[in-house]
DNA sequence: GGGCCGATTGTT
DNA sequence: ACAATCGGCCCG
């Protein structure tokens, strides 16, 4: 499989979110696991975060978070949610613009566990350790292999899943009709003000 | 230092 | 509908 060892250069991410994100579809994310394991899963949904976006984690400016979007394209920004996941991002963008591209799901060749942000991270032994890693490097444990670019009848695009502002922003990128793009599950932040308020 | 809450998920 | 579970960030 020596395609799976393919990159793209640097200059893919380095342009805007949008163009990146939906390029990504039809790609394989793949991880070298310890004893030269190679597991991959093809990239069907993603979606972008840009400055000037009140839902992008590096809205407010750097933190020690999110310093990684402010830098050089192609590195992998990775954080914890909800105190128990993981989920990865591509920086995107020309190094001192923040910019991302969250992994919704893959396809691990119809298998189960590429469905969802957290589940992939988990299924792929993405965490921390991957914060930052270099997509462009031959030495990293974690790159994108190139694939043909997706026609633009088989992309669907929608409102970002799990984000309470910026909700006129169609910035979330999925194949059609694919079975590991996540279904949409309203309920998260409302339940806890809906909660506190029962319980005054 | 304290409290709120999140780019989630599995179970009831 | 809701719990699990914790780090980041704000404190006007």
């Amino acid at each position: 499989m020596k395609e799976l060892l393919a990159t793209y250069p640097r200059e893919f991410y380095a342009r805007s979110t949008l163009a990146v994100a939906s390029d990504l579809l039809g790609t394989k994310l793949v991880r070298r696991l310890p004893g030269d394991v190679l597991i991959s899963g093809r990239i069907v949904e993603v979606e972008a975060y840009t400055k000037d976006d009140s839902a992008c984690h590096a809205f407010k400016g750097v933190t020690e978070r999110v310093k990684v979007m402010f830098g050089p394209p192609g590195h992998a920004y990775v954080y914890f949610i909800y105190g128990m996941h993981y989920c990865v991002n591509v920086v995107t963008e020309a190094e001192g613009t923040p910019g991302a591209v969250l992994i919704r799901a893959v396809d691990f060749e119809g298998a189960k566990g590429g469905s969802g942000p957290g589940r992939l991270c988990k299924t792929m032994g993405i965490d921390m350790e991957l914060h930052g890693a270099d997509l462009c490097s031959s030495k990293s444990d974690l790159w994108i292999s190139p694939a043909q670019k997706m026609p633009q009848e088989e992309i669907e695009v929608s409102a970002r899943v799990g984000v309470s502002s910026a909700e006129d922003k169609l910035w979330r990128f999925f194949i059609k009709n694919h079975q590991d793009v996540t279904t949409y599950r309203p309920y998260t932040k409302k339940s806890r003000s809906a909660k506190r308020l029962a319980n005054d």
